[in-house]
RNA sequence: GCCGCCUUAGCUCAGUCGGUAGAGCAUCUCACUCGUAAUGAGAAGGUCGUCGGUUCGAUUCCGACAGGCGGCUCCA
């Protein structure tokens, strides 16, 4: 948002030993008050420090300003301290989990006697406010084990804590994940205590720190909403209570990131997909199971031609296979042991077990295996769209993006191990062309791979492991693009790499795939015939360009907030009438677009001519053709586009060769006035 | 699945401290035929998510279930 990187002409400040950062800057003339000022200081080694700490020895310092990253972020870690401040003020039973900043803003984690109410939220915010304007001071103490036990003898999360730092030792914290270990201390422990304007302590809490000079430097913070969290993010553990708050260096920052928030929740899909008469998700059916409404038909419709199409031309051939299948096919697949929870239960037919499908490999298989198949075949690439069925977890059902039977346009590449790089490297471009086709941009790359710890998640030795997750590698880093590493995330056939995309609010899904898999062939026993005579198994390359046609529209509606280009506009045309003279004259047009393969409607209605453009516009058409007498008898239009812009006296013929034209270059960005210009003949 | 909240007309929402409900938009009808984001009038539309309990009486209170929302966990 609007966190200015830090300024260029930031002076670092020298400190003399048992002099305080504040006072060095102080002496220095840093400002240390608003929200340029400085919170905290970077010393030399990089590191956040406290305005207060005095240092052993001299030592230069950068101050760090509220606004910049890491001023933001020692902000909201001393927002989460006073609102803990706050709960055990007003809950005094309340247990302490961790409180950590995240992406804009912070949580704290409690055992409260029962869960928060919307109300006990508003107490809350109401006795941090207080908390604020006491301006209370963070004041660093550096503690022994034993003592900080002592001191939080009743907080038994926070001595797990300690007791997890001290067993890893100060080198290896593995065993604590960044949010926690941000919540003890970097080498020894340390606290931070609150004390009054008396110098009394009102407050304590064991953290590493930063944390602002006192709490009056909080200029803006709200908070948003409790939920449940399970300790340490295990299912196992106890649940405690989050509340989620969210905090700016100045109130017009908060105000900017809340309405951020109001306009991104217009761009939803679930209220674009009733708003647009796109789809619905009728409870009769069930949870998780959309139904495409005719407007939302034409979407996917659109969408699955042109995968489709583009698929054949990057060398895939087109297959089909059913939804359901005898259980034992992923008995042989492999998948039924690790993912039975994740399949619908199975339905008896003839005495034996049939399953709805969850994914569409085994098929697959069964195609490559049903003849003898030679390395001149090789790369095969067997492509459709695949109707699976997976019992998501009814907490996680989300719109389209999160559902329980979906169709994914899955596609499977068996090539010899030589090619694997090269078939790798295809799907990438193929799948990155593709994204770029739809306008999608907002994305980065996703290495998934095997957690070495949990051996019994996944099949294949070691070697392989290593050979296929290079492999993948070595392609998402020459792709060039951002990746991020997913340890333990990989299928138990193989590692792959996603395509990550966010939606309107934020939330990332995973879209494209490529897994590879050097198992399943082994399990079905999938061989061709070498060059040199003998037989060989190849290698199987998953890959899903989006992942599922359902989640791509979700995630696409949001994209485009419901304003799809002219290629994939449920409806790309409407003609208006000024009045019901021209109804006919616009007919006329029509046919002639639909003849162009245009989708086109005519209002006809009795509305007035404004209440249509405002319907037109609400339902995001991309061309408005409005026509009055003077236009009927000039044989022109006036050229409306979804912006608003306009252009009179457009020749039909011209009007229809500039919706075609629009249509058929599948540009994702709106046309303008001057697009439509150029198209328009000089005898204008 | 877990925690919290929610479910009233096609949509967005009022409302009933327990006595079977109301608006705007959408829909339909009528009048108006109009030059760039809402013409006016009227009508129709609801077993208040479902099932049980408490009660003389439940949309309202309680419980279960279903569906949704926000997180957590999960996501082949």
């Amino acid at each position: 948002m609007s966190s200015p990187a830090p300024s260029a002409d930031v002076q670092p400040v020298l400190v003399a030993a048992g002099v305080t950062p504040r006072t060095a800057l102080e002496v220095a003339g840093v400002a240390l008050t608003g929200p340029g000022g400085a919170v905290v200081v970077r010393d030399a080694a990089g590191r956040l420090r406290d305005l207060d700490v005095a240092f052993e020895q001299e030592e230069q310092v950068e101050p760090v300003a509220l606004s910049e990253p890491d001023g933001l972020a020692v902000l909201r870690h001393s927002t989460a301290h006073v609102m803990a401040q706050a709960v055990q003020e007003l809950f005094p039973d309340t247990l302490l989990g961790i409180g950590p900043p995240i992406e804009n803003g912070f949580y704290y984690d409690f055992l409260p006697a029962r869960p928060f109410t919307p109300e006990d939220l508003v107490a809350i915010e109401k006795k941090m406010n207080e908390i604020v304007k006491a301006a209370q001071r963070f004041h660093r103490r550096e503690i022994a084990d034993d003592q900080a036990r002592a001191e939080l003898a009743h907080e038994k999360f926070k001595l797990e804590l300690i007791g997890l730092k001290a067993s890893a030792g100060n080198s290896t914290p593995s065993e604590l994940d960044a949010e926690e270990a941000s919540q003890v201390g970097d080498g020894g422990l340390t606290m931070y205590d609150n004390l009054n304007r008396d110098g009394d302590l009102v407050w304590t809490d064991l953290c590493r720190g930063p944390h602002l000079p006192t709490t009056r430097r909080i200029p803006a913070f709200k908070l948003m909403r409790s939920a449940a969290a399970y300790w340490r993010g295990d299912q196992k553990n106890e649940q405690l209570q989050r509340i989620y708050g969210t905090a700016w260096a100045s109130k017009d920052d908060l105000k900017a990131y809340l309405t951020q928030l109001e306009e991104a929740a217009k761009r939803d899909h679930r209220k674009l997909g009733t708003e647009l008469d796109l789809f619905s998700f009728p409870d009769e059916i069930g949870s998780g199971l959309p139904v495409f409404h005719p407007k939302g038909g034409v979407i996917k419709r659109e969408m699955e031609d042109y995968v489709r199409l583009r698929h054949i031309q990057e060398g895939f051939d087109y297959v089909g296979t059913p939804h359901i299948t005898k259980e034992g096919l992923f008995h042989t697949s492999g998948h039924l042991p690790y993912y039975a929870e994740g399949m619908f239960p199975p339905l008896e037919v003839d005495g034996g077990d049939y399953r709805l499908k969850s994914m569409n490999c085994p098929m697959h298989n069964l195609i490559y295996r049903s003849r003898g198949r030679s390395y001149r075949e090789l790369p095969l690439r067997l492509f459709e769209f695949g109707h699976v069925y997976r019992y998501e977890l009814s907490g996680v059902v989300h719109g389209l993006t999160r559902v329980r039977g979906f169709a994914q346009d899955d596609s499977h590449s068996y090539v010899t191990p030589e090619q694997a790089p090269a078939e790798i490297k295809h799907l990438l471009d193929f799948i990155l062309g593709l994204l770029d086709d739809f306008g999608l941009n907002d994305y980065y790359l996703e290495l998934s791979t095997r957690d070495d710890s949990k051996p019994d998640k996944f099949i294949g030795s070691d070697e392989e492991w290593q050979v296929a997750t290079e492999v993948l590698r070595q392609v998402a880093v020459e792709s060039g693009l951002e990746l991020v590493p997913d340890p333990g995330g990989a299928a138990f056939y193989g590692p792959k790499v996603s395509v990550q995309a966010r939606d309107a609010i934020g939330r990332t899904w995973q879209m494209s795939t490529i897994q590879y898999d050097f198992n399943q062939p082994a399990r079905f026993g999938l061989e061709y015939q070498a060059a040199d005579g003998t037989r060989k198994q190849p290698v199987m390359i998953h890959s899903a360009k989006f992942g599922s046609i359902e989640r791509f529209i979700g995630v696409l509606t949001e994209h485009y907030a419901g304003a799809f280009p002219a290629w994939l506009a449920p409806v790309q045309v409407v003609g208006i009438p000024v009045s019901e003279d021209q109804i006919d004259y616009l007919y006329r047009i029509a046919a002639e677009l639909k003849a162009a393969g245009i989708r086109v409607e005519v209002d006809a209605g009795s509305d007035r001519m404004q209440k249509k453009i405002r319907t037109a516009q609400q339902a995001k058409v991309p061309f408005m053709l409005i026509a009055g007498a003077q236009d009927a008898e000039a044989g022109a239009v006036s050229f409306r586009f979804r912006d608003g812009e306009q252009l009179n006296g457009v020749p039909v013929a011209a009007a229809v060769a500039a919706v075609t034209g629009f249509v058929a270059s599948r540009a994702n960005n709106s046309p303008t006035v001057t697009d439509l210009q150029r198209l328009i003949p000089e005898s204008r």
